[in-house]
DNA sequence: CGGGAATAGTTGACTGTTCAAGTTGATTGT
DNA sequence: ACAATCAACTTGAACAGTCAACTATTCCCG
């Protein structure tokens, strides 16, 4: 059993760097939720249904469109099933893939889209975009890209692109 | 009634950070929960008994510690109830102000977070740090403590420091 | 001092998420 | 062509989080 080897423990700076993302991301998704809550759904129930009206023929497997907005498959499978009581989206098969699944957005889901994208946008920016310069955000942007392809690397390796 | 303002979309660019961002953020949160879920708690009760400990007497008011997490006063105290069943941490009277709880660490807990330490921060160079030059970190770092205040600003307007 | 408003924290019901197990259909190797 | 394995999705129970209502205490101010 080897020693363990002494941690490499954050330096004060790092340390507050890595508080500062932590603070300042729930404090963002929180109100990034609330503001959409105002209009009675939630920021993930947003992205699915925007997502869907982004890709041709509003539609998208579920297992995709779950890899895409980083929700577990069951969790998908939960909130599908909520927004097709509220007549948003609906489920078809898939042809040639019988196991398969397509989130199929509706006229009224595209509607709810179009009605709330203008909000949504306004809200990134109060609370994001507009508190950084071009160049700190574009800089955001990059990192954390950085990071989620190392992520989504791992998890799936040799799949890049 | 006035006319609606055209809304200020994001510029394609910008769409491409703010997804990178949501990504990338969720990527990383689910990666750090999978790796303290292994040694039975999650990130946000880390967080908690994290914090006590690096306090005075190990202990902190409930409002003052849900403030510093991000967590509504309801949150923690579901969640304080479920770290004092574990025996992490004990309730005690506030002196001075008999409405208040102070949440204070145990031996036990103290020994958590002595042990789960090395692992997490482990994690967090592995999936963030690590895959970020010291420039990009610090950006990142800044940028969101630049959103933190401004949002926790509008909360409690007037005691930024 | 006394009464109204604010603050600290809790409670329980409801909603959302996770987790492990299950079903059905595709794939692969022989 | 058939069994074994794997992938897509669902299910339901257990668990965590939210929300609104409630109690107890402190603060404010006339």
């Amino acid at each position: 059993m080897a020693a363990v080897s002494e941690p490499r423990w954050l330096s004060e700076t790092e340390q507050q760097a890595w508080r500062a993302y932590l603070r300042g991301g729930r404090l963002l998704m929180d109100a990034l939720d609330r503001g959409l809550a105002a209009h009675g759904l939630s920021l993930s129930e947003y992205e699915i249904i925007s997502m869907l009206s982004e890709v041709p023929n509003q539609q998208m497997r579920m297992s995709e469109l779950a890899d895409l907005v980083v929700q577990s498959r069951s969790r998908l499978t939960h909130t599908a099933t909520r927004l097709e009581k509220r007549g948003w989206v609906v489920r078809e098969p898939c042809l040639g893939d019988r196991r398969g699944v397509l989130l199929t957005l509706t006229s009224e889901g595209r509607a709810k889209v179009g009605q709330i994208a203008p909000v949504h946008v306004e809200q990134v920016r109060a609370n994001l975009v507009d508190r950084l310069t071009a160049a700190e955000f574009a800089a955001l942007g990059d990192a954390m890209g950085a990071v989620a392809t190392g992520l989504a690397d791992e998890a799936s390796p040799g799949e890049t692109q």
